[in-house]
DNA sequence: GTTGTATGAAGCAGAACCAG
DNA sequence: CTGGTTCTGCTTCATACAAC
């Protein structure tokens, strides 16, 4: 195959199929109609004289030569999409950039002050806007564009996404005054034998705690899931409720 | 019937090329 | 340099076909 013969653009094409599965859904993420990812496959079936994906249902499928070129492919195209960032020097005084960062509500107080301050001193210009970030959907969000920056704890996260280790937390576990359970500290047989607040954006599921307590083969009562941990603190204030947090 | 893909026609815009 | 031609890739619109 010659390489100046071939639309370097149908390379994105592809790789959008292959992720999408469809050719409506890649058009759409592309911002082109459907015929004209349609034909683009076109051309990219007749530069590599293979049908490239197969209809199944409502999905396309990748044929083996998709199957055995897209890492390679999406390899390259970062590379190139790495390259062509390079060449676009950020420079933060005088940037008027708005950076959209994704954080747990209890690190926006912890963040943000000292976050800002920074930027007045050093980046004026420049905007932060702080958003209730899914975990779930932290990668997809990264890799679209739609967040600059997450801020959590430490995940498992694809090659794709940078990942730097900014600080320890430790966890507290916070009681009312004057709680039955708790004389200044609690061992973890009282700290077992009371019932919890946990504090998630998911509806269901273990908190982080609860998957360290697992992985010892203990496990504790929850008697509240709630959102935030300005409300989770408020009911412990008035409940016997405990609450573990950072 | 609905949804998604494939294809063709017609037309537009931009780039490349070439002759004058 | 300019204007005409050609090519490429995009669009919309229409339609056919396949799968569910």
């Amino acid at each position: 195959m010659n390489l100046s013969r071939v639309d370097l653009n149908l390379l994105v094409v592809l790789d959008t199929i292959c992720t999408e599965g469809g050719i409506t859904k890649a058009a759409d993420k592309l911002h082109l109609t459907q015929p004209a990812v349609s034909h683009a496959l076109a051309r990219l079936r007749d530069a590599f004289d293979d049908p490239l994906f197969e209809r199944q249902g409502q999905r396309m499928v990748p044929t083996p030569l998709v199957q055995r070129l897209i890492e390679p492919l999406r390899d390259s195209l970062r590379s190139i999409g790495a390259l062509l960032n390079d060449t676009q020097t950020f420079e933060p005084s005088t940037s008027n950039r708005r950076f959209v960062i994704g954080l747990r509500d209890f690190m926006e107080s912890t963040v943000m002050p000292p976050l800002m301050r920074a930027l007045a001193r050093e980046a004026p210009g420049i905007s932060v806007s702080s958003v209730r970030a899914n975990r779930r959907a932290l990668e997809s969000e990264l890799a679209a564009g739609t967040l600059d920056l997450a801020i959590d704890v430490l995940l498992p996260v694809a090659d794709e996404v940078r990942v730097r280790h900014i600080s320890v937390d430790r966890l507290a576990v916070v009681a009312r005054q004057g709680h039955p359970a708790v004389d200044g500290a609690i061992d973890l047989e009282a700290y077992l034998a009371q019932r919890h607040i946990v504090v998630s954006s998911r509806r269901l599921g273990p908190g982080l705690d609860d998957l360290e307590l697992r992985r010892l083969g203990l496990q504790r009562k929850i008697a509240l899931r709630c959102q935030f941990y300005f409300a989770a603190c408020r009911t412990v204030s008035e409940t016997d409720l405990l609450l573990t947090m950072p």
